[in-house]
DNA sequence: CGTTGGGTTGAGCTTGTTCAACCACCGTGG
DNA sequence: CCACGGTGGTTGAACAAGCTCAACCCAACG
């Protein structure tokens, strides 16, 4: 399983039934979750919305969607991650969240232009939806209206945490917080925790935790000094997770 | 109805009927909003739903409900201002919203108990739901499920864009950015802007921006020089509301 | 009239930023 | 095959933004 996600991040590799049946639906290649993180909705269920998407891929980089574009589709993740950030005038940036398998990314609308920017972090593969069939979809369906409502309220509750954690730790505390939080998260979405998958880039750290790369890349290798963790490529052991989540504050 | 407004804030005052009718309803007080801050319910819905809900008071500084807290109501407030807010261990205080008169706060929830701190920055009233009676209310009557969801949105995205703020801006700029959203929240409830009420203390606008008290004083000593605000006693005058917008970053 | 709470201001210090150099890796084209 | 440039990462030195600690002011209140 470890393998197969690793394999959905980077694009690579063969995607790998985790249902209940031999013949794998679009996106349960690697997290079953229904719509974002929680409530995973019924085999069939899924079955059915995934009937009213279409499969697209995005290369490294390429942008999903645009904060003031006409709102077009909304995307559930098969594989790789997708950033939802947003840009001010003079180009600074702040990612919101990162997006996993599983997850949904590009439904919050301000008059109906895309509220964020949605970018792919690594090669991306979606099963898009239109916006207009998959609220019917979730109109018509209680458990998926429900499963919608559920996440709304996980991801409310993810960036409030998250913002207590840009607003009050250091930079060390952050970055420490920050591979806390993947860590749980991976296990969440029954991805592999150990050795962490790093998958993005320091700058992309930097502006999701509000800090300049350089910080960033110090605060890895105080962590490193204080043998708390290792590098290993783009993947990271975690040698005291106790220590680390000590100094993440929680 | 701006003097009306001012009243619900210091809890001091006549309650002044802003329906169709004469004979106030509990949150009717001031801004008629649904939920939170969107999609308001028709009065007669509004009227019903008020039927479920007790009306209770609570002291400036007081708690509504602590994180960690086995759950108890959500709270729909007819007055006064609430910050909802996350307390580390080593007391550091990030506030995450604050909510006015016609919102509802303390919904958010991680297993059985509440997931942050709610406290009275002014006197307050609210009308309490039963969290139980709340949800089959909103689950036999779809409008008020699509409220729901749309509050939910609604909320998912100021945090998102507050994020920004306290993750981007310089102390000024965040300081600027607050008083202009402020401004257009008033506005958005129907309340006063010009002179600006500021109700809550330097303390909470520091916890809310991510910095210190004394910073925040500077920044709204440097605007003060620049000619761009003035005080009034717990007011602000905005006289160069442009500047103060592109200061913000918007 | 002393106390308390909220706000402002100053001086020095700490943290994180800026700017720059440098390295490792990788794919490309001569 | 190697030279080359581009990307991503690390590290150092100087600097600036914001924090800490402290003094001080003012208004409200017992």
């Amino acid at each position: 399983m470890a393998i197969a996600c690793k394999a959905a991040f980077t694009g690579k590799g063969k995607a790998i039934a985790a249902g209940r049946e031999a013949r794998p639906l679009p996106c349960l290649h690697c997290p079953v979750k229904a719509f974002n993180v929680c409530k995973p909705l019924e085999y069939d269920r899924q079955k059915e919305l995934f009937e009213i998407g279409v499969q697209q891929t995005w290369r490294q980089r390429q942008s999903l969607f645009r904060a003031g574009d006409p709102l077009g589709a909304v995307f559930k993740i098969i594989s790789g991650i997708v950033a939802v950030s947003e840009r001010l005038a003079d180009g600074r940036r702040q990612i919101l969240d990162f997006f996993l398998p599983g997850e949904v990314c590009g439904f919050l609308q301000t008059d109906g232009k895309y509220s964020f920017d949605g970018e792919a972090i690594t090669d991306v593969k979606t099963c898009s939806f239109d916006r207009r069939r998959f609220d019917s979809f979730a109109a018509s369906h209680h458990d998926v209206a429900e499963a919608v409502k559920t996440a709304l309220e996980e991801k409310l509750q993810q960036v409030s945490h998250h913002m207590a954690a840009v607003g009050q730790l250091t930079s060390t505390e952050r970055v420490a917080h920050f591979l806390c939080k993947l860590s749980i998260t991976y296990s969440e979405h029954e991805m592999q925790t150990r050795p962490l998958l790093l998958p993005m880039k320091r700058t992309d750290i930097a502006d999701y935790l509000g800090l300049r790369l350089e910080t960033v890349s110090r605060a890895f290798s105080k962590l490193k000094s204080r043998g708390i963790l290792e590098f290993e490529d783009d993947e990271i052991v975690i040698h005291d997770p106790t220590r680390l989540a000590h100094l993440s504050g929680l």
